[in-house]
RNA sequence: GGCCCGGUGGUCAAGUGGUCAAGACACCGCCCUUUCACGGCGGUAACACGAGUUCAAAUCUCGUCCGGGUCACCA
């Protein structure tokens, strides 16, 4: 067979050879051990929180070598297109910290040499390199409809033999030039597939980054490598633009661990070098007391969206991924509670093999911590930009009078012992709704209090209680309390005599923090008293008075 | 089913032949305390199972079981 004439027969159009785009595409100016990544999703619009993992892991592994980071897209499945898929991703990765520097960066915008990054467009990259296999032999156009491959599925299923095209099955390998050119006059549609040069028993190992060293069968099957539409599949796109785009360390999800075979094989074939692999283990949640990956469907908390609309912070986000990304992250952040995350020498071979469970709670204690140490401007701040998008009322009642907001957030922050009651911008309007529109439940007033005792206590204290005290005197005023009333203000000489007494400070407390928040856990009360205002102090013990 | 990968407390996990098997989250208790918190200290709780190799196995080998992934003109 002259497989230049089948070369030209199929691709007539193609004008350019492969040393033009390996003159065009350049060999990248790094320095020694400098590692090129990128993050290739489809533009579905939407970005999974282990899209988002994945994109971090694969920016983290090029940042630590000085290497270089781009965002590609794999739009060659015509079926999963949805109308400008692309800013929903590029947002969300900027949403948590992710900027794209290069490849895409918008709906029809991109930056960077190695362009375009968007698979639709190097339409004659992919051909170029087609030609280049079917000249070398090693691609070859098949004519089976889909009826006839199932057929010939469903024959080796019967048959007990690998499934799939290639080998005797191969009904297309080994058509004549003259064959082929009768079909194609004939308008017949067809796909190109790979003459896969794989051996039946053949062995192939290679060393994946995080998983170590995997054996595997060679590929044997002659997989397509151009749709009947002339766009590359998956194996060929990755193939051609990881080798142009000058990608060294592949970092994707370990779903296409069982198809790095076939992408060696077809590395190898083209005369490209092979990168190196980096197989991520899906973020997984338990679901009846099984292991699942995070499903787009199922579980809202999948999508980055979620986070945003809860109002996570995207420092918190990010510090949660580097938890599960190098377990060593949280001893480093304890050592360097200021360092920025861009310290943290990130390392790939720390990453777990296998796929961890996603776990809400530790994700709220990483961020309670996050921000528990941030002041109360930028929390003000944050909780505002949250809820101008996600809770307008909440927005509205905040920005009427900001500096109430601030004082309110700011009570028992900015000191050595920060509190942690706040993980995301939704839990504030329920953290500060004592503040505004207050509806007082004193049924969580705990069982050990006596009513009678609780009115006694509150009839006291509101004769007492003035709001230009200072801290000490607020204080010394409620412990004045205790023993005419029969409390102690000695919690110790409580518990050495519980009998003694009809309760501690503690409890004296507790009643003037229900009768102000219908709460028995909030912030420091002397500051929510000041805040509240003299009017409205006496208006909650009052009320509370007469509801006992 | 074939082929890969994995199985350490409820969860995330250190661990690479010799440790009374780290640490974090969650839970419980105690302490501190001028309330609430914060913090400190302590506790419950794990090497999937069975054989081997070895003086010695979570660690190496084999088998079993369980979990995950994958077998497209989807990525």
């Amino acid at each position: 067979m002259d497989f230049t004439k089948l070369a030209e027969l199929l691709f007539p159009d193609v004008d350019k050879t492969l040393e033009y785009y390996e003159e065009l595409y350049k060999e990248r100016d790094l320095p020694e051990g400098a590692r090129v990544t990128r993050f290739a999703p489809s533009p579905t619009g939407y970005l999974h929180i282990g899209g988002l993992f994945s994109g971090l892991i694969s920016k983290l592994t090029a940042d630590v070598s000085g290497g270089a980071f781009y965002l590609r897209i794999e739009d060659t499945d015509k079926k999963r297109e949805v109308e400008d898929g692309v800013s929903g991703i590029v947002k969300g990765l900027r949403d948590f910290g992710i900027d794209i520097t290069e490849g895409v960066t918008g709906f029809e915008t991109e930056a960077g040499d190695y362009g375009p990054y968007t698979q639709s467009k190097r339409a004659a990259v992919y051909h170029c390199v087609a030609k280049k296999l079917v000249l070398d032999g090693l691609a070859y156009p098949c004519f089976c409809t889909a009826e006839e491959v199932q057929a010939i599925r469903d024959a080796q299923e019967a048959e007990g033999v690998l499934p799939g095209y290639y080998g005797k099955y191969a009904k297309c390998r080994d058509l004549s030039f003259e064959e082929i050119k009768e079909r194609i006059d004939a308008g017949i549609p067809y796909v190109l597939r790979l003459r896969s040069p794989g051996r039946e028993d053949g062995k192939i190992t290679f060393d994946d980054m995080i998983k170590g060293k995997i054996e595997m069968p060679e590929n044997i099957v002659d997989v397509v490598l151009l749709k009947t539409d002339g766009i590359p599949t998956y194996h060929f796109a990755h193939c051609c633009d990881d080798h142009f785009m000058r990608t060294t360390h592949v970092v994707r999800g370990d779903e296409w661990i069982s198809s790095v075979p076939t992408h060696i094989q077809l590395f190898k074939s083209c005369g490209f070098k092979v990168p190196k692999y980096a197989h991520i283990a899906p973020i997984m949640k338990l679901d009846d007391g099984n292991k699942r990956k995070l499903s787009k469907r199922k579980d809202p908390e999948a999508a980055v969206e979620f986070y945003s609309e809860q109002g996570y912070p995207k420092e918190s986000v990010l510090e949660y991924l580097y938890t599960l990304a190098n377990s060593n992250f949280e001893d480093w952040r304890r050592a360097n509670k200021d360092a920025a995350l861009s310290e943290f020498p990130f390392n790939l071979k720390k990453m777990s093999v296998s796929g961890a469970l996603f776990d809400l709670v530790k994700m709220n204690d990483v961020s309670k911590n996050v921000i528990c140490v941030k002041d109360a401007d930028w929390v003000l701040d944050r909780t505002l930009q949250w809820a101008e998008e996600y809770d307008k009322e909440f927005f509205e009642l905040l920005s009427a009078d900001k500096a109430k907001a601030r004082a309110i957030l700011n009570i028992d922050r900015e000191n050595q012992k920060p509190r942690k009651d706040i993980a995301k911008w939704s839990d504030v309007p329920e953290y500060v709704a004592y503040f505004y529109n207050y509806q007082a439940d004193y049924s969580v007033l705990p069982e050990n209090i006596n009513k009678a005792d609780a009115k006694a206590v509150l009839e006291a204290y509101r004769d007492v209680w003035n709001i230009v005290d200072d801290k000490d005197t607020w204080f010394q005023k409620m412990k004045d309390l205790c023993e005419p009333l029969g409390f102690t203000p000695n919690v110790k000489e409580y518990k050495a005599d519980p009998d003694k007494f009809k309760g501690h400070i503690g409890d004296v407390s507790t009643i003037i923090r229900v009768a102000m928040t219908s709460r028995t856990n909030t912030p420091d009360l002397y500051e929510i008293m000041k805040i509240l205002g003299v009017d409205e102090v006496m208006a909650r013990i009052d009320a509370m008075i007469a509801a006992l």
